[in-house]
DNA sequence: ATGAAAGCGCTAACAA
DNA sequence: TTGTTAGCGCTTTCAT
């Protein structure tokens, strides 16, 4: 900058107002600056400013998910990525593969970056070690999970809505013994999705002894297997929610592998790749992660443009998507 | 820093010197700038340190992708994120949709942030804009693609090969008739699997007459649409090689809907989510991200770490998975 | 082992 | 309209 200065003629806060667009400059200044800078190839430096600029925005945002690698999370991530471009901010993001251990210094390396926001699938039992970041005024804001110990925004599915709604659809094609397929009931979503099934069948008068819950199911092979284990079971169930992704892949799996797939019903909940070329296609419970992204950076943005109105907790509704698998009829003779 | 300084009884540079961890601290004198900077909950500045510090590294890298969305550069973007962590490196990701003015504004957002170096996959004709970004000495590696116009490190899939292989698989399965369905010839992986499938033809002597060849299939309903069009002519092919992940997914669609995708054979270059489910099973040539991300990290770190070798040009090879589309033989009357 | 002074590249506040 | 001075939070250099 002060060459550009010295190459122009001018001070550097002249060239600082030219490159602020700042106005009171006077025309022949501003050619001779901006002509300076563009010889040099001169880029104003942006934490040298920061330090002194009144705001101290780094224009900067922290996201924290699961994995980049991931379908769901990936969605999200587009989502808040194309809020923040038109802001003229950039994401960081990070996975955590839900360790939380890994969550803290995934915190920690973005604050210490001074990230104006984090968006973030929190895995930890609470989050109040984001209490010192939030007085420091930082908008936090949690998808796809809710906080505990803390008070911020956060942006989810209906769960347990979404897994009742699943339920019932099976019911409704004349099932009951079902069978639910659940990740670790400590992951948040996960207990919300069963309390969603049980309840589901609480209201149509089937008595839970008449369904089958498996839990614990955190990755494909084990999904997998615990389905093959029903199936070759005395009273194999007629009906099968799986209650995440992977789980839902696993029991694809299984059911193929015991040629039950036309005549076991499944729905998933969250939707599946080429869920629809599969024969029969995978019904699912879809989520919205796109949406989550869209308006998790809204909140963030709303937050940073002075919004201090209390936390908010925003649900996205899910969608039902009927492609075969879940409206297999329950036997008759059942 | 001034405040912890105060509260310790010391100078700011003996709590920079803490901060750091440089030696010849007294542990005495440790122990109480700890405690006052943990009392205050002091996060020194990383920004303000560089603009003194002799090395300005701001421990960032950009990763320039299609998209985030989108699985083939999530899993780059995951190998690219473990390899930085290791070194405390963030990384800041930008999807550019395959739009060259996008990749030129993206690269800027990130040089004018100070990334120490630069992962991308360009979609540009040319990438003479980085000169002076390189020129400045960040290291940047292409992905995916080859550079024009500039010398710089280049990790890539062993496109042409990998076609090829694909393309003889076919022919050893009997077929002569075989369709190449292929994205627009511009974009230069597509140009070279091109390639490769009319190579292995010739060297199998069979006339390039007898394949059809359709390109511009830049998304899946396209992709459908044009397969649709071919099975329903005068001569369908008896096999087709999809260059492409979404032209896999659009040629699956449309040889379900005619009934034919147990007749015909089929294999997709880069792998398919779920492809195992499908009924036969998707034979594909997949591609190693994975390893194209850690790759590519490794080269930027070893550029960061002086390594001033000329630009290489490394290859990744691909792997054919047989899962049974693609081993369906030639009618026995062609 | 510790500190004082200077300065990184920029902007705030005020002056001319 | 333009420049001057001070200072953001830190590290460098050189003293002590």
């Amino acid at each position: 900058m002060r060459q550009v200065a010295e190459r122009a003629g001018v001070s550097v806060k002249t060239v600082s107002r030219v490159v602020n667009g700042e106005p009171s400059v006077a025309p022949a200044t501003l050619r001779r600056v901006l002509s300076a800078a563009a010889a040099l190839d001169f880029q104003p430096d942006p934490h040298a400013g920061n330090l002194r600029r009144s705001d101290r925005r780094t224009r900067t945002l922290g996201l924290l998910i699961s994995s980049v690698d991931n379908p769901f999370a990936g969605a999200i991530h587009r989502a808040v990525e194309d809020a923040a471009i038109g802001r003229g901010f950039a994401v960081f993001a990070s996975s955590l593969d839900d360790d939380p251990e890994r969550e803290e210094e995934a915190v920690a390396a973005f604050t210490r970056r001074r990230v104006d926001g984090l968006i973030l699938t929190t895995s930890a039992q609470e989050q109040s070690y984001l209490e010192p970041e939030v007085r420091r005024g930082t908008p936090v804001v949690f998808v796809d999970r809710r906080p505990t110990g803390i008070a911020c925004d956060a942006v989810v599915s209906d769960n347990a809505e979404g897994a009742a709604a699943a339920t019932r659809h099976l019911l409704a094609h004349g099932h009951r013994r079902l069978a639910y397929l659940g990740d670790r009931p400590a992951i948040q979503t996960a207990g919300e999705r069963r309390r969603g099934f049980l309840e589901a069948l609480g209201q149509a008068g089937v008595p839970v002894g008449d369904a089958v819950i498996v839990e614990d199911l955190h990755d494909e092979t084990v999904a997998r297997k615990a389905l093959l284990r029903l199936l070759d079971g005395p009273e194999p169930p007629t009906a099968v929610f799986s209650a995440q992704n992977l789980i839902t892949i696993g029991a694809l799996r299984a059911l193929r592998e015991r040629g039950r797939h036309r005549d076991t019903a499944l729905i998933g909940f969250d939707d599946v790749a080429l869920a629809d070329l599969m024969d029969p296609g995978v019904t699912v419970m879809a989520q919205h992660p796109d949406d989550i992204g869209r308006i998790a950076a809204e909140r963030v943005f709303a937050r940073l443009d002075g919004d201090d109105s209390p936390a908010q907790r925003i649900t996205v509704d899910t969608t039902l998507i009927e492609r075969g698998s879940g409206e297999i009829p329950a036997p008759s003779n059942t």
